[in-house]
DNA sequence: CATGAATGAGCCTTCATTCAT
DNA sequence: AATGAATGAAGGCTCATTCAT
């Protein structure tokens, strides 16, 4: 698909990414010139690989991204259409609440990377297939459509950083609050 | 409460307010500078009036802010315990999608103006108040909090953001958001 | 000389002068506004009555300087030409180490106040005159002028500062610094 | 030492030190927006360059620091202890009087760059020895420690400086003043 | 390809001074 | 006389981006 990098170029690449990752977690800012700083390299170079902090930061998502997204493929393949909605929504809410990188692309309106809008597309459709499977065995009511599903999912990643409180805290209440939120998109009672 | 100010002083802090409501509701960030120069005034009468960027955008929010405050003092005069709790958070979270300076301070972990503080007290209380009637006459689970009731609103209202589409779409998404999120918090079928 | 002030505005230039003062001991810079606000009061009073922070620096420092003319007038009547000289000195370099508003007033080039101008030449000549009855008396070498006097004192006042620590430290510091001037002015051998 | 400059980078260096050592030399203040504008610069690159003025003002004092500092070390050649240590000192005050970002960097407790830490500890090292090969030598009291030294020759140049009058003027009342304090510190009748 | 110096718009903030009330 | 709101020049600093080396 693109080019292959030569040697150092790959190298200079996972440097970048990898202070990116480090700054992301930390909750810091992304700005292009610290970055090249702290990974010890111009700017210059930095801006050849990432002509943004946009698309730096994407590309900061996007392990997580597919990570979600393989997951969506796989759980088409559960049998149990409740359970695999309701396993695919805790994944997407939890990479949230985990990755700090993940919540601010998900929940952009544009994206910066072909490879970002790609992985979004199929997150969307791994949610709308299963949102359709849920809907014909009969086990959720017609209330959400699929396009309110990751949007609900960003909703819940920040009602938990806004209750605040630990890591650890975050990802808990964020769990409550789905499930809750599922509770009240099933039909019969809950599943658990 | 406070002193009365000079005439021409309060022609200037409506001036600055305005602005900063016009400023708000396109989206645009709130700039002491900025702001100082569309109101035709000099910075430091921008500063005098609101030390930070922080103090003058609470000040925008308070009026909305005031109104759920007394919207919630008067559910509580509602007999219908479900009702007054369901009236109250979709009254929050409409505030939050309608006015683009109440999402933001109802967000925020610190406040800079007493009377924000006062009022966002006034918020929880109000709810925490809805909640207990509502969990007295049985009308809903245990599952929620007090302490969800507003970073749920504003989840909400952020996933309603995220959705996206024009203002009101925005509104009538939240309200759907919002609806399936009270049946899952319903002991009962669904109230509607 | 001056009108007399009315009794409130008396009160008033007496509540500046106890604020500069204050501020003045803790090393602060003077500031007009800054004046006003801590004295309760407007600007605009503190600007009447002072024109600009100098002005109000050499108010604060008028005290000193009169204790030291008055020291200067005194010591004339000293009948040891010696002693009166070293202990005029003495009280000038003191002054400017233990009263902060005395040692820049001391080496403006220019005043702002009459008063200071007056107390400033009232100190000069006292000290040239001291200087002319040593000289006389044959107790001190001719190498040192009368327009070189308050120059040293300012000197020495100002190495003691360089040379830091507390308070009673510069002071001791100024005490030996002049000591060691003192003793290269003499004609005879030390004088304690 | 460094890692030598680019040529254009060092051009430009060059040119923020020259503009600065003009301003000094006029007793302007040392702004860097200023510094900047007079260089033809951006502001960025003067900033890139000199991260305070402090760091910029002992750049530009550090010629004549260094002088200082080579006179110190050669003295410590001279078989006759006294005209050594008069020597070095006259130079150390001549240095604050002709040069004026001297006497600042001279007179602050705390330093910005390493190697201005570096001439000042030479300068101190080289008084104290100087001082001590007179006291060896008995031409001098022991009243005048080697921390005096630096502070003492701030003292005389701030005393030239409130004397006033021309630069020339003030060469030539810290050459006496100077030697009236040596006078102060013999044990032998004056030298000259 | 990599480098990193240079740029400069743009934001923030302070403070001496004026002048309408 | 007193007040204190208003002013706005002035200075500080950051950071995204470009481009010569």
């Amino acid at each position: 698909m693109t080019t292959p990098l030569r040697k150092d170029a790959a190298r200079n690449w996972d440097r970048i990414v990898a202070v990116a990752r480090a700054l992301v977690d930390q909750g810091a800012p992304l700005q292009l010139n610290d970055v090249a700083r702290r990974a010890d390299l111009g700017v210059g170079t930095v801006y050849r690989h990432f002509a943004t902090p946009e698309a730096l930061l994407e590309t900061v998502a996007t392990p997580g991204l597919e990570a979600l997204a393989a997951h969506g493929e796989q759980a088409l393949g559960d049998t149990d259409a409740w359970r695999a909605l309701e396993g695919f929504l805790l994944r997407v809410v939890e990479a949230q609440v985990t990755d700090a990188s993940v919540a601010p692309v998900a929940a952009a309106a544009t994206d910066t990377l072909p490879r970002t809008t790609e992985l979004k597309a199929s997150l969307w459709s791994a949610g709308s297939a299963l949102l359709d499977r849920a809907l014909t065995a009969g086990v959720i009511r017609p209330d959400v459509a699929s396009v309110d599903l990751v949007p609900l999912m960003c909703g819940i990643a920040h009602a938990a950083a806004v209750r605040g409180g630990t890591p650890a805290d975050r990802v808990e209440t964020a769990r409550r609050y789905l499930a809750t939120l599922l509770a009240g998109m099933q039909t019969t009672p809950p599943h658990s």
